[in-house]
This record gives structure tokens, sequence and C-alpha cells, in this order.
RNA sequence: GGCGGCAUAGCCAAGUGGUAAGGCAGAGGUCUGCAAAACCUCUAUUCCCCGGUUCGAAUCCGGGUGCCGCCUCCA
């Protein structure tokens, strides 16, 4: 069964069917490097590299290419309020970019190119545009004739006839048809970075970048271009029209678009000023929540962030990470010669052994990676039941399950992205992050559960009630599992 | 105004013709000194509304309504 995908071009799932077996050509749309990123801009940085990781699992050799854009308006804008050039501005936030890779666990694209290393094959591009009359120069400038390319509006289903009315489209004088776009820009002030070219000092405009460096690192045609939904008009229904105009070939094969999260049903956006950067939350709440978060809807949905949605989000977490520390604690034990399996020992291994099966044709219907969470869970509920039944003896068959649950999880965990951390670290992580926020000292806590084991066992009931009482108000659950204590932080939104 | 997308329980969320996954929250039970965690059971006769196609529709078609996105920089 091949990978099945939804072709924003068709707007139906097809079957991925690379232009080179086994090989796939990819690139999406990186960011603009003038500001930290927020966790809407995390999605498609996570989802897309949950779709090359799963491409490559499948046997697929990936080239995954993600640009820098690094000359723009806002990069500009930014340099005077920093009060420096554009260049340290770009460099700044392209380490920061990468910090904020690494943090997510996102594996580095085959090549992540910047404009401003492309000048030479942009030019080039763009006079090939104008040999073909696709695009005409106006005072330093070059625009892109739109109704010259027919088929321009086919991915965005928008018709250049009815984009007109209502429309905001800016109006000037230079074009010859208020849908045209910039190709070239001259340059305003000396201060902007500018570069040589045929039409004099200038810089390129926002869409050609793109269409230069999928094309430098992928061919004039390759298989799939991914990126926001919000990218689709004007963005990649430009980049079709200049790269087909020029080429006469088909650009990106598949489309994807993964869809917006919003804050306050609202998109997050910069200009709105509704976000929650991405560095912002990890230190607050871990990459992996986030990752989670973003994996449990379709990509293809909205997801609306919310300190309700969070807190679910944790707990659900939570009991994924708890039951792969059972797991984790019993794999190194001692098994018991005498212990016979049980029902749920079965069940178990019957779980752990569909999983495999499962969790791949839900990957291969369009990446479905929330359906995976179901499954994930399933499976969970089936591993608690095993090990957490009473008189639970680790016979052989209950220890090859719990072996396998772990090494299944970390097979998918390494596609998804997630359950790569060693459980014990992950929910000490999550206690720590959560003590800092509350001001609390694991020392004292410590402390009072030690006098409480204490009580307990001379069966001063009342006084262990009350630590326990004490306890839960400073926000932290006891857990008792026999001699052993442990302990927890509650969540709260 | 045009073009896309979405609408499933208190909340989050899978499910594109065969009779509603999963998670969170809640109720009861098992376990426990009592709790918590875990497990078991329960919690949408019904999938925004109205028509139609079909033996059969949350799923397909037509018509509404509502929300989001794009048409300006945006993942």
């Amino acid at each position: 069964m091949p990978i099945q995908l939804t072709n924003s071009l068709s707007g139906k799932k097809e079957a991925l069917v690379p232009e080179v077996a086994h090989q796939v050509k990819m690139y999406v749309c990186g960011p603009t490097v003038y500001n930290f990123i927020h966790i809407g801009n995390a999605r498609p940085l996570v989802f897309f590299d949950v779709v090359r990781r799963y491409l490559e699992f499948s046997g697929f050799q990936v080239t995954y290419v993600m640009n820098y854009t690094d000359i723009d308006d806002k990069i500009i804008d930014r340099a005077k309020i920093e009060k420096t050039d554009s260049k340290t501005i770009t460099d700044k936030y392209v380490a920061e970019y990468e910090k904020d890779m690494a943090l997510l666990g996102v594996k580095n694209p085959s090549r992540m190119p910047r404009v401003t290393e492309h000048l030479p094959g942009i030019i080039k591009l763009i006079e090939r545009l104008i040999e073909k009359e696709a695009a005409y120069v106006v005072d330093g400038e070059v625009y892109f004739a739109v109704r010259k390319f027919k088929p321009y509006g086919k991915l965005s289903g928008k018709n250049p006839d009815d984009m007109l009315s209502g429309a905001r489209v800016e109006v000037e004088a230079k074009k010859r048809d208020p849908l045209d776009f910039s190709l070239w820009k001259p340059r305003k002030e000396a201060s902007e970075p500018a570069w040589e070219s045929p039409w004099g000092l200038g810089r390129p405009g926002w869409h050609i970048e793109c269409s230069v460096m999928a094309m430098e690192y992928l061919g004039e045609s390759f298989d799939l271009h991914g990126g926001g939904m919000d990218l689709i008009h004007p963005h990649h229904e430009n980049e079709i029209a200049q790269s087909e105009a020029a080429t006469e070939k088909p650009f990106a094969k598949y489309w994807m678009h993964n869809n917006m999260l919003n804050m306050g049903s609202e998109k997050m956006s910069k200009s709105l000023g509704n976000i929650l950067l991405t560095r912002e939350f990890i230190e607050k709440y871990s990459a992996e929540i986030l990752k989670f978060m973003l994996l449990s809807g379709h990509y293809r949905s909205v997801i609306d962030f919310s300190a309700l949605h969070l807190k679910e989000s944790q707990s659900a977490l939570h009991r994924i990470y708890s039951t792969l520390h059972k797991c984790e604690v019993l794999a190194p034990k001692p098994i018991n010669p005498d212990a016979k399996p049980a029902t749920e020992d079965n069940k178990a291994a019957k779980a752990v052994q569909e999983f495999w099966d499962k969790w791949r044709e839900a990957m291969d219907d369009d990446f479905n990676t929330a359906k995976v969470m179901g499954q994930v869970f399933e499976l969970v509920r089936a591993i608690n039941a095993m090990v957490d039944r009473k008189n639970f003896q680790l016979s052989s068959e209950s220890h090859a399950t719990a072996v396998e649950f772990l090494k299944q999880m970390k097979l998918l965990g390494g596609v998804i992205n997630l359950f790569q951390e060693n459980s014990e670290t992950y929910l000490g992580v999550l206690k720590n992050l959560a003590l800092k926020e509350r001001n609390l000292d694991a020392a004292q806590i410590e402390t009072l559960i030690q006098e409480r084991i204490e009580a307990r066992k001379a069966k001063d009931f009342a006084k262990s009630d009350t630590i326990r009482k004490q306890l839960s108000d400073m926000g932290i659950e006891l857990k008792d599992a026999g001699e052993i204590t442990t302990w927890d932080v509650i969540f709260t939104a």
C-alpha cells in the first residue's frame, strides 16, 4: 500500500509516486529570520519533519530543502529598531531558529539555503521570464505578468477575474495589471541592502526566492512542496506561476498544506500579537507537550490553543510516559520462572504485535498522526492492564511484551518525534518545571514524604493524612505502591 | 464580494457508504488504613439544520446556517 496524501493541487488524496523511484525531493517554506518563532510557526516545522521521517522510515531517500528568507522589509525594519544591519539580524535569528529546531528535536533538513546566497540564480530566472515576456521592467522594477500565465489560480482555486472585486489589491500605476507582482524591487534608501542587477541596484521580491532555491537543489520539477495553508495564495500560487512560466514544466507534483494554530479562535500571528514563542513554551512546559499537541490533531485541521487544551494534553501525555516508565523499570528485572501467563499478558502481547501494522497504516493514510495517538492509548491500556493487575508476576511472556512495547514505542517515536526521552528523565523534567513554577523545593517535599512514611509505619494515619493534605495544597500528589511512595505534581491550567 | 477549509459528547479529537476510535473531565466498582495511580463498567440512538440519492449516510448530492483562513506581511 503506497503512502496516500492530500494534494492541495487536486484537493484529493493521491498515492505518492515520486519521479524517481525510492527518492523524494521535498521543499518547505522556511522562516523569515527577523524574530523568534511562535508555536504556530512550529507547526509546519514539526509536521514536515514527521513527513520526512516517515518517508525515510518507509524506505525513501529524502532530499529536504527548507529556506531561510533573509531579505525582507521586516528584516530591514528590525535592523533599524535594533540599530544594526540586516546581516546581524538574520545571522542572529538563523541561529535562534536552529536552537528551536534542536529543542524540538527536529532533524536538520538536507539543506537550508539563504536568499542572499542565491542572487545570481534569482537574477537569471527573472531574465528568463523577461525573455519569455512573462515579466516586464518598469523603472528598475520587474513585475510578473500574471495574465500571461494562463493556469494562474490552479492551486488556490482563485480566478484572476474574480480577484479584483472587493479585494485589497494594491493598485500601482507602474503595473500593467493590478494582479502583477514584483520580482525585483529597486532600492528606496541607501541604507537598504541591495544587489547589482541588469535593472539596477535592488533586491528580489518575496516569491521568486523559493522558486530559485527549490530548482537549484531539487531540479525544475520535484515531488513535494509543503507549507502553511496561509501561503497558498499568493505565495505558492506565484511560485508555480514563475517557475512554470520559465521552465514550461510542472513545478511540484504534490502540495501539502498544514492548517493554522489558533489562539483565542484567531490565527496566531505576529501581526495580531496573540503569540506564544516556541522558546517560552518549551521552557515552561517542555517540547514534548508542544509536539504532542501539534500531532494530536490532523495536520489539515485547525488547532485551538488554550490553557485547557494544554492541560488535557499534559495529562494525556503523562499517561503514556507513566506506562513507558513502568516497562522501563520492569525490563531489567529478573523473570519469575514459576509465573504463568495470564489473560492480560496474552491480550497485551497481541496488542503490541498488532500495533506495528496499525500505526503504519494510519501514517500511510495522509500522515494521520491523530489516529496513531488513539492507537497508542489503546496499547497503553493493554499494557497497564497487564502490569497493574493484582499479584502481577514477571513471566517470560509479560517480560517479552514489556520489552517489545518499549521497542515499538521507540520505533514509532523515532518517526513522530515523540517518546524519545527516557521516561524517568521526562517525568523528572516535568516535575522540575512544575516545581520551579510554584517555587517549591524537592528536598522539602522528600522530607515531608519521609515523615509520612514513618507515620504510616506507626499506623498514625491522622498524621499521615495531614501531611498528605499539606502536600496536596502545595500541588503535590502522592502515589503509594505498597512500600514505595512516589509523587507527582498536579497540573494546573 | 470571490476562493479555500471546517462543523462529531461537558472539553479535545479520529472516522469519505455498513451502523459512532481514543484522550481529558465526570459517575459507579476493584485495589487501598483512607486516598491517589491503575484496571473494569457507564457517559453522543446520534454526528450544525433542511431536503435528496441508496437496502443502508456522520460519510455522497442540493440548499441553508455558523466559525476559521486567504484575496495585504503571515506557517
